[in-house]
DNA sequence: GATGAATGAGCCTTCATTCAT
DNA sequence: GATGAATGAAGGCTCATTCAT
């Protein structure tokens, strides 16, 4: 229905405004109080009415996913750089997952939201996981064939290792998943 | 409901056996809800009022340390055995970590919990952290006096770290944490 | 119940009669349960839901200030013109009391309430004292300057033992709260 | 029964001082918390358990009539006195009623527990008024007599103005109960 | 007689979500 | 399309009162 009818431009522009706003304000919201900030707060930050959340996002996953979903595309386009490369594929490895350490860590709640088992994330968990996994896949394939990291790990379970490791940064604890990362990744290793 | 209350008539002498019942029934609910499960529920399955869990444990801390009172002790003093063992501190280390998985990774919310911003949760960080920390750190400490692991990981971020790990298990998601904590443990190693 | 509620399905236009409706209704269930009746009482007599309470007037003493509003301004309105008139101040002084008195002798429960330690109602205090005292303040100070009233008396005072005055009216006790405030009014007169 | 059977003195010993103990505990209690405070608070200030406190006094107002009845009867003997002076009426009056002030402005609370709807005071408000009408009835009556006072006010009309006036003491506003009650004495006096 | 454990009703408050305008 | 008012379920906590020991 309201797809079909696209006759009022002006209205259209109004929307996608409304909706940029949105996202900026749930950007914002997210990072200060966590991915699961109520709605209100969100809708008051963008100086919108609450249904008109609804009506652009109607989960709460869909606009968390719309949210990240440029920098998950740029996760997801940086790695396929990475692998274009060809070369050292560890390395490549290394410098791709710091790359998405650096996303996760930088939004406050993103990591344990991913983990979460509200069912409201679900989709959340998805959309991250279908974009990102087939790329993390391809560049450890890479580097397990160089015969640069042993053979038993999965790309999923690296993936969520390291997702676990980005969770609770931002708090007063003296911990550096960046650092904590990285040890997981010496850990990857042969022998 | 009115059948499973008046779990055991009596007072005095059941107080004790009410409140064992009432940590066999938190312990439950955590497992099936997370430590934030409601207090309801918990009193529920309990087969007891709220109020006789408010007379036993105040706060919802008090409540998740006693449920895990128990198994801190036991993981503390395992600890202090092998440190006391003196030989082959890292496989002692790795033997600690092992232990402190098993833990975790049974009690489906603890690793979350363990990370919450939740104030309410702020005392079970710190038992956990008071108690296991000291001889997580002799451990570790031990392992890089004998140069069998790298210098720049303090006791509090690698157990931080394995807390992270541990998170989310028990779904129907193909993730080991045992293995990835193998994994950080082996990235520990020195070189 | 469920037929109660649905009190007007529109909302927009009908925010404001539902706030008027809440107010009607407070107002009852003041005078029948004093001012801190519960929450869920007044919702269920005005038809709304608890929440709709909490938009209108996020705290209990936003609600009774707003249900007695108008006639503490109404009060206030009548001290002034009193003034006004400048002859005969100790009768202006008496005339306003009455009314004072009236207002009170009406709303069960809020005389009470002025004088409850309870910290939700401070707020309420705070708005019949800061409009009503100054003009309570310079009528006692024109009767005080004709020399028609003893001057150790403050303004203050006299309220607060006027309002005192008017507790517990409504019982089925002989108390007449009009005829003590006339004592006490007469006991103001010089020698 | 139990008053029927006073067999062990010793038990009967531990009862009274127990009774004692509450007595003084609740007095307390009611000085810092109203007479409304909750029972557990007395029972602990008691060191005795709740229990204990339904054994001896079944509801809140035979403990609170408890605790004042050697000041009612005190203030009852008093009036007596007075009256059995025969001369200067008013004065006897004013006398006795300063005295009645003077006890119910040091009980914080006690002034406003007389006033309360709620039913659980109905028994204290009786025993108030049961024992303390006849004597400010005679007081009143002589003065009158003697036409010291005019005649239309009722000793119960009086009692319930002037314990009216020593509600809210205490508080942090400039209120003096006893100096409101001498204006409502003033006002008392003919023409 | 005394104890204090247990009960459970009851209150406040928050928030996701719907829906008439 | 947008709005924001209204809903009502849900959860935390307190306290008077009962009752087995």
């Amino acid at each position: 229905m309201a797809e079909a009818r696209k006759p009022v431009p002006g209205a259209r522009t109004d929307a996608r405004r409304n909706k940029e706003a949105l996202l900026k304000a749930a950007a914002s919201a997210f990072v200060a109080s966590g991915v699961d900030v109520p709605v209100r707060e969100i809708a008051a930050l963008a100086g919108v009415g609450v249904a008109t959340i609804y009506r652009h996002f109607p989960t709460r996953a869909d606009l968390v996913v719309a949210v990240y979903r440029l920098q998950v595309e740029a996760c997801v386009e940086t790695g396929k750089a990475l692998l274009a490369r060809g070369s050292q594929p560890y390395a490549a490895l290394v410098e791709w997952v710091d790359l998405f350490v650096d996303f996760l860590v930088t939004k406050h709640g993103l990591a344990e939201a991913l983990r979460s088992e509200d069912a409201t994330f679900q989709a959340l968990h998805s959309y991250f996981l279908d974009n990102l996994l087939p790329v993390c896949g391809d560049l450890l394939a890479a580097a397990r064939s160089a015969g640069e990291v042993r053979g038993d790990i999965e790309a999923l379970e690296l993936m969520i290792g390291v997702g676990n490791l980005c969770i609770g940064v931002n708090k007063d604890i003296p911990y550096d998943a960046r650092r904590m990362v990285g040890v997981l990744l010496a850990g990857l290793r042969p022998e």
